[in-house]
Order: structure tokens, then sequence, then C-alpha cells
DNA sequence: TAAAAACATTTAAACTTTTAAATATTTGGT
DNA sequence: ACCAAATATTTAAAAGTTTAAATGTTTTTA
């Protein structure tokens, strides 16, 4: 990972909704972007929004299966990152 | 740390101006806000604003001395950030 | 003690992000 | 074919961030 890919993947994780978000898939493996609005109340297209810059930033996958989407972390990315931050300790 | 630490941290690192400040201080030791002037080549009065938020975050210490402000990192603040993004992996 | 150096604060403009309403698209079920 | 469910896009308003000019504060040095 290079800085400009840290400086999206920290934006995309700076927002308490997107953490939430985040922090939620760390533990139940896949959400729809239905479960997001229910889990915060954001409004449908908010949501679709804040999916949007997770999945920008290559920190979630988003998989469509009919008309759902199913989100997972990108283990992949979040551990770049992990070892980019790394340099600062 | 928590959640809101975590959101505050990355909304500091998630800046170009302030991620080469981190990525200097990883290198450096210490360098003070005229350094960071020279570097980025922003006003004094924004090279200010952006110690602020980094300081704020807890990802640096400023430690004055005379008219000097030295800062530094503080990688007690960064391993428990790391720490928390392992959560993710 | 006056001037200069280093930094902080206030203010205001430019820009970006967040949010939701309205609308569009895509897919599944009847 | 039609309707409903799930999601995306467009748009616009509100809120937040970034920047620099002007000014203020503190400390060193002449």
């Amino acid at each position: 990972m290079d800085s400009k890919s840290c400086e999206k993947a920290t934006g995309a994780i700076a927002d308490k909704y997107r953490l939430s978000i985040l922090l939620e898939l760390a533990q139940r493996e896949s959400m729809t972007p239905s479960d997001i609005q229910e889990l915060t109340g954001l409004s449908q297209p908010c949501v679709s929004h804040h999916v949007r810059l997770l999945t920008e930033s290559e920190l979630v996958i988003a998989a469509k299966e009919g008309r759902n989407v199913y989100l997972r972390l990108n283990k992949n990315t979040t551990r770049q990152l992990s070892d980019f931050l790394s340099k600062l300790t």
C-alpha cells in the first residue's frame, strides 16, 4: 500500500457509521446495505453513499447476488493498511 | 482505544500533508512547525492547524522549548490504533 | 526595551462531505 | 407483463474542512 491508498482507506474509516459497519463486518462475515440501514437508521441513499466509499477504498468487497448486495471485509486491504501504519510504531 | 478515538486518529491521518508529517516523524524523531512549513510549502497558520489536529488526536506530542515547538510521534497512540485496527484483519 | 523569530488565533473564502428527497435501475415473484 | 424489493444515481441543502491573510502572544537577542 502507498500513501495515497492509505489516505483513502483512513478517510473511509474516519466516520462513525462507516467504522461501525467495518467493526460489524469483522464479526459477521457479510451484511447487506439493508442491514446497514436497520443498524444505523440512515436513509437508503445515504447508506449507498457510505457503502460506495468503503468499496472504493477497497476496505469492503461488494458481491451482487440477485437483487441483494453482500458486503464483506477485504482483509487483504485491511492487512495492507495495518502494515503501512506499522511504519508509525 | 475506543471507536471514537479511532475515528479521530484515522481522520487525522487521512490528509496528504498530515500523513507526510507522520511518515517524516517516523524517520526523524522530532521536527518543528517551521520544518513542516518548509517541507510542505503551506502557510504558517495552515501548518499550525494541521499540527493541532495531529496533537488533538494524540498521534503527535508537542513539546515547547523556548520559542520552538518540538513535535514527535506518540507511539503509544499509534500502537493503540494499530491494535484497534487489527480487529479488522 | 525594541525588534525579530516562532508559533497560535481569528476570520472568511473556497472546497468537500454528509444527508435525504426524488427518481432510476435491476431483479424476483405473481 | 406487472408489482414489489433492493440498490444506485442525481440533486440540493446543511455541515464540516482546508486554506491564507491579518493579527496576537511569547520568547530570544541586539
